[in-house]
DNA sequence: TATTTGTTTCGTAATTAGACGAAATACAAA
DNA sequence: TTTGTATTTCGTCTAATTACGAAACAAATA
């Protein structure tokens, strides 16, 4: 078991994975419908309304936002309420501001 | 020329873009770097020598950087200095910034 | 003019992302 | 039990990303 050299900073990778996951227009949409709508929590569906996408393609970009940790849907079948997580949501924007501001 | 109707904000897109450049820890390597020896500006070996990766594949990472207006690169043959590029920089932070607290 | 130097561009390959429609899922209601 | 509903997963396609080494570049120097 040899112990690599880490080149980049635990704090570098996280910076990095939580940009790739706002790194889509469709993401950032999805981000702000739900920190707008904070309190009622929202269905895949209210959004679908309004993006031009496929819902399976929605679907696929709600999955990476909740494998990043920036939301987290409860089920409710057959819906599923979709909101922010809030302890990945806050260590983006502590990270996020943390590395503009120095 | 028919006009299509906006999906995504202005601000949403802006905010992906940089974010999406932002989405590898290399290019976030490079921010740090860059933002860490601003009096300095910088030349491309100069990081290089501290990361894993060939140099054609930095200055990949560097192109994405400038065409997504982060930094900029001053030619002085056979160098570049790089640096930060002041405007993007802060209009990304002031983006970013606002996206989070809300 | 030929060489050296730091960097980029080119060509290529492998992987990942983004999109769609069809099929599957899981529960509620009829 | 069948039907309906909201959503996801699957299969597939195309395009973009990431990576490398080789070749090209542009200016300083021998």
């Amino acid at each position: 078991m040899e112990i690599k050299e880490k080149v980049y900073t635990d704090k570098q990778e996280r910076v990095a994975k939580y940009s790739k996951a706002l790194g889509h227009p469709v993401r950032v949409f999805i981000m702000d419908f739900l920190v707008k709508n904070a309190d009622k929590c929202c269905y895949s569906g209210d959004m679908a309304e309004e993006l031009p996408i496929a819902r399976s393609t929605l679907s696929q970009h709600l999955k990476e936002l909740k494998e990043a940790g920036l939301i987290q849907g409860e089920i409710n079948p057959p819906y599923i309420k979709y909101c922010i997580n809030k302890t990945g949501w806050s260590e983006a924007k502590e990270l996020l501001v943390t590395f503009f501001n120095r």
